[in-house]
DNA sequence: TTAGAATATGTTGTCGACAATTCACCCGTT
DNA sequence: AACGGGTGAATTGTCGACAACATATTCTAA
């Protein structure tokens, strides 16, 4: 009844966040670039997989000129590399990698905590506190699937609440499909589901206390409790 | 003899530097958004205008497809705005946008020194103790035309050292450019000369004893003086 | 037999033309 | 006179074809 996959809740509860920010595709090079996203996040095209202009044009059906500028824009995500005059090719996934991804993240969110601090609006430090509610909840009645979509959800309203343009984007477009894509094709489960709770509430706590100083420190530690998670994962699945 | 314009010293230095790091544009389309960027963020367009495809490629001699992947491109660096079927415009330049670019940089640059106390070289931290001491000497004949130059090459190699490939990336080819976008076009001088070279010698000491804290420490205090500088410059002018 | 050059093939880069959309102008109606 | 709808010019989006480049294969010569 309710065992849907969890990437479908993920990705609902993404789409129902970013509606304020993100715009819906409009042209089919949109669609296309979006689609192409989505198919090599999610793993259907393959990491390190050659991208042919000619092949994908045939697949998605449409010209070879949406499909590079498709391409072209994946270059900029840093989720294809590209050579002139021989092709692009899916990035090569490293533990390396998700770990130097982790550190931009620690680096930045930790930055958006405390911009958040300072400039989110006391209605959506209210509607971030209702959030945290509602997962407590989740987490009492042992729903971890929802954890997943919850966490990212979390982190959504804080980098939109550090109101910096320029921080949005680099997370959302930049950082955060490429942790996916990581996380999806190196098996690794979602974020830990215990223990994050209680320092999701903590950085919460410290944003509506406006401690900027305190916000950016707990949620650079909550990222670094998560690298170093990941990272034991990791190095147990090696082993 | 050596009164040559300052921004010429700039770019040949930074291009020094970059060389381990940018390669040289081999298409047409690279050429054309190099000479673009350049173009904006030189002045040379002016700050929100419109970037007419058509007018574009009979001015730069190219095809409208190479004029639309640079301009794609600049769009991923934020440096123009662009609404389907409609066009793309030089992004708007405000007070606001400056300071919050160097929010980011505060947050990166922070977190490269860091990484930099951690993964440079021990060859590489005595070539950058090697530029302190050739910019301590233009300091003292005050030569501040180099300052520019030799503060751009000093963070730079900070970025560099830093070893995290998204890192880099985001700084060389997202905020630096931009930052000198709003420099030149608001009308701002080079940084600080006088007070900068003490800040960048306690950096590199940081470095150079590994102490990763210190190290992002003192470079997030000395962006953050910078931005106070800006700031005051920008409230002074405007008043 | 091996090294190197010439060639063949398939890919990407570039171009001009056509289709779709936007925006401004003009006309008609109230 | 003011507002709404319609028409037209101009711009962007999309397409298929050609040119340039890289790579693999083959052929030749030492």
């Amino acid at each position: 009844m309710k065992a849907i996959l969890s990437t479908t809740n993920c990705l609902t509860a993404i789409t129902f966040t970013m509606t304020r920010y993100s715009q819906t595709p409009v042209t089919t090079a949109d669609k296309t670039f979006y689609q192409l996203r989505q198919d090599i996040v999610e793993g259907v095209i393959a990491a390190g997989a050659k991208l042919s202009e000619t092949e994908l044009s045939t697949t998605y059906g449409v010209s070879r000129a949406v499909i590079r500028e498709a391409i072209n824009r994946l270059e900029s995500c840093h989720i294809v590399e590209r050579r002139a005059n021989v092709g692009a090719r899916v990035v090569a996934l490293s533990e390396e990698g998700l770990l130097a991804l982790y550190e931009i993240r620690e680096s930045l969110e930790g930055m958006a905590a405390r911009l958040a601090a300072k400039n989110m609006s006391d209605e959506e430090i209210a509607e971030l506190e209702a959030l945290l509610v509602s997962h407590f909840q989740d987490v009492k009645q042992g729903e971890s699937y929802y954890q997943e979509a919850g966490d990212v959800d979390f982190h959504y309203r804080i980098i939109l609440g550090s109101k910096n343009k320029h921080l949005i984007s680099m997370l959302f477009d930049g950082i955060y499909h490429l942790v996916r894509m990581y996380r999806v094709q190196l098996g690794m489960a979602g974020p830990r589901v215990t223990t994050a709770y209680d320092e999701h509430r903590h950085i919460v706590q410290a944003i509506a206390n406006r401690d900027q100083e305190l916000a950016e420190m707990l949620m650079r530690r909550h990222i670094t409790y998560s690298r170093n998670n990941i990272r034991n994962k990791l190095s147990s699945i090696q082993s």
